[in-house]
DNA sequence: TTTAGGG
DNA sequence: CCCTAAA
């Protein structure tokens, strides 16, 4: 199969992607999509921020693509953009986003969400007007979108000497300069001036951010008035600026600091600068947004000279809990930290961004399908078992530092596969495999495709549903066998069995709540502490029985269990039985599993289950005329011998 | 406390 | 997974 991967350089650093195949997959042509399917590369900091990709790291992932047969096109980072990543639609070759459909078309939109994702192979841009359509014409900003699709087809070529061709010039700089008077074109030609590259942002408040911050060469531009006097930033630390305030606001949340009051303020972000959001949404945790977003395209000193201190675990968790809040239904929210600034997205100001939820990967594990939303019980749950399937196997692969996080933006829509959160420990994680970036690649193409498949309308109004009634969100699980094959070939299996996340923090402490009432016979509601077993989890405990010997529940529990607390000694204990009844229940002749029917928990590889049996009869744990014992008909001990010598 | 086994 | 008996 083979792939053009473009990345497409932007906004200092911060790529997108657009997976744009070629490939004989009737499955994969994003680029025929409406909904075009963005992504962007970014390097995943180990405490879980996201970093736009530096050229370096795209063009090392380059390299590694082509090692893999995967063409990859890189783009230079030439085009600006105010973090505007609209969806275009590279079929038509033309800008889209004037949406001659109007706005009205907005209540269209789940529909067409629906349809747009059966136009795999057609290429009919009038079948899907998509949500970010409407979306971006709703807030009033087409040009917002900083790429027209011709750009991103043509640009290729162009792109790498456009960015080194380019040299500041300052002369025109002289004088007095108010930012705040000029207007998109002016503050262009400034930023030009300054920076000595184009930009397509339209974004006032973000040119004129960019340009101060250029000029006074550093990115602490706090004031919200830009007087420029030969070349120097004059803060005039005026307080009002409420003329262009409410508009500039609405259009650049990113741009706002994060002295910025988050909370109380009715943010309507438009759905065009919704990754923008993102972005800045996980720079505030650094309380400059601005810092790394800025410098991005500056000079490497100044970028090493301004890096703030990272994100505390504990703080994105507590983000993450008030953001569960907010988007729970009602906003118990802020006040419990009015510590914590966020943005906010009410979720009843866009209702059809509530979240969607996706099978990813195969992994028989709904992902949400909006980035930012949804972040109540159910999350954890989800995350942990996406961290327990074949995800984890599928990125583990992937080379530790150029691993990207996969964001998928779907229109103005962002899905996060794998979350921020949870992103440190899979670096940790990922760490261990220094290997191929290809498998990210397939990530990305899987992702895309089981995109594409998802009937997605069915399953947003399922959540929309859901919203009203959080703890409903149980979405039926869906699972694509090819994957499943495909990726436990190549998962940790095959690799060993000593490819244990060590650093990964198991502990549980952040997952102690994945407790889920069930009803007992009496009508009592006892809580149940699910947590999936990973494929690593259970090769440990293979291991572990086979060393200590099953029964030695505590012993396996304390020696190679140490790191999982959450996993008792009892529940070593029942998982042994499982694995024990199942080994059991393949081997027999006739095709195990053909009679799945909810294949939803990810089976348990074949070689694993050989081993199980094999130890339960080298332990005699396992009846011997219960195995294999019945059709020889032979005593115990001697098909014990007979078969333990088999298999060792 | 740990194991074993039933629910 | 949980519960409990038994060791």
């Amino acid at each position: 199969m083979e792939t053009v991967v473009r990345v497409e350089g932007n906004n200092e650093g911060k790529f997108e992607e657009t997976g744009v195949e070629k490939s004989s997959s009737p499955l994969s042509s994003p680029k025929l999509g409406g909904d075009q399917v963005v992504y962007k590369l970014v390097r995943i900091e180990g405490d879980g921020r996201l970093v736009p990709a530096t050229d370096d790291e795209i063009m090392e992932v380059g390299n590694l693509l082509s090692d893999d047969k995967i063409e990859m096109h890189l783009v230079g980072d030439t085009g600006q953009t105010g973090g505007c990543i609209c969806s275009e639609r590279t079929s038509s070759g033309m800008p889209q986003l004037e949406n001659s459909e109007g706005l009205s078309q907005s209540e269209n939109t789940e529909v067409d969400a629906g349809k747009s994702n059966v136009h795999l192979e057609e290429n009919d841009p009038s079948s899907a007007p998509s949500m970010n359509e409407s979306h971006i014409n709703q807030s009033g900003s087409v040009g917002e979108c900083s790429n027209p699709p011709n750009e991103l087809v043509e640009g290729q070529s162009s792109a790498s000497a456009d960015c080194t061709s380019l040299k500041p010039d300052f002369s025109k700089l002289k004088g007095e300069i108010c930012l705040d008077n000029l207007s998109i074109k002016e503050l262009h030609e400034t930023f030009k001036a300054t920076f000595g590259r184009e930009t397509t942002v339209k974004d006032k408040q973000w040119l004129k951010r960019r340009i101060a911050m250029g000029l006074t060469n550093s990115c602490d531009v706090s004031t919200s008035s830009f007087v420029i006097k030969d070349n120097k930033l004059v803060n005039k630390d005026k307080e009002e600026n409420h003329n262009n305030l409410g508009s500039d606001l609405a259009k650049a949340p990113a741009v706002r600091t994060a002295n910025d009051s988050y909370k109380d303020s009715p943010i309507n972000c438009s759905g065009q600068m919704e990754n923008l959001q993102i972005v800045s949404d996980e720079r505030l945790r650094n309380s400059s947004i601005d810092d790394d977003f800025g410098t991005e395209d500056l000079n490497t000193e100044q970028r090493a000279a301004k890096r703030v201190r990272k994100p505390t675990r504990r703080y994105i968790e507590e983000l993450s809990e008030v953001e569960s809040k907010e988007h729970s239904g009602k906003s118990i929210a802020s006040t419990k930290n009015p510590g914590l600034r966020q943005i906010s997205i009410k979720s009843n100001v866009r209702p059809f961004k509530m979240a969607r939820m996706e099978s990813f990967g195969g992994s028989g594990v709904q992902v949400p399908y909006v980035f930012r939303v949804r972040r109540s019980r159910p999350r954890k749950n989800i995350m942990a078992l996406m961290f327990q399937s074949k995800l984890f196997a599928m990125v583990s692969l992937s080379k530790p530092f150029c691993m990207l996080s996969v964001l998928m933006l779907y229109g103005s829509e962002i899905e996060a596969v794998i979350r921020l959160k949870e992103l440190p420990s899979f670096l940790q994680w990922a760490g261990f495999h220094p290997s191929s970036m290809s498998v990210a690649a397939t990530l990305v193409k899987k992702a895309l495709v089981v995109h594409n498949t998802q009937p997605n309308n069915e399953s947003r109004n399922e959540v929309l549903k859901a919203r009203s009634a959080p703890e409903q969100i149980q979405q039926p699980f869906t699972v694509e066998p090819e994957m499943n094959k495909q990726f436990l070939a190549v998962g940790p299996i095959e690799q060993g069995q000593n490819m244990e996340p060590k650093h990964i923090d198991p502990s549980g402490d952040a997952s102690d709540d994945n407790v889920v009432s069930v009803p007992t016979g009496k009508g009592g509601m006892r809580r149940k502490h699910h947590r999936a077993w990973t494929l690593s989890e259970v090769m440990k405990l293979v291991e572990g029985v086979s060393r200590y010997g099953a029964g030695r529940w505590s012993e396996i529990k304390r020696l190679a269990f140490a790191s999982y607390s959450y996993r008792t000694s009892v529940d070593l204990k029942d998982k042994w039985r499982n694995l024990l009844k199942a080994s059991l229940a393949q081997t027999p002749p006739d095709k195990r599993m053909n009679s799945r029917k909810h294949a939803s928990a990810m089976p348990i590889p074949a070689p694993i289950l050989l081993r199980v049996r094999e130890l339960a009869e080298m332990q005699q744990q396992v009846s011997p005329n219960l195995s294999s014992g019945k059709l020889a008909g032979s005593t115990g001990r001697n098909v014990h011998e007979t078969r333990s010598s088999g298999y060792l």
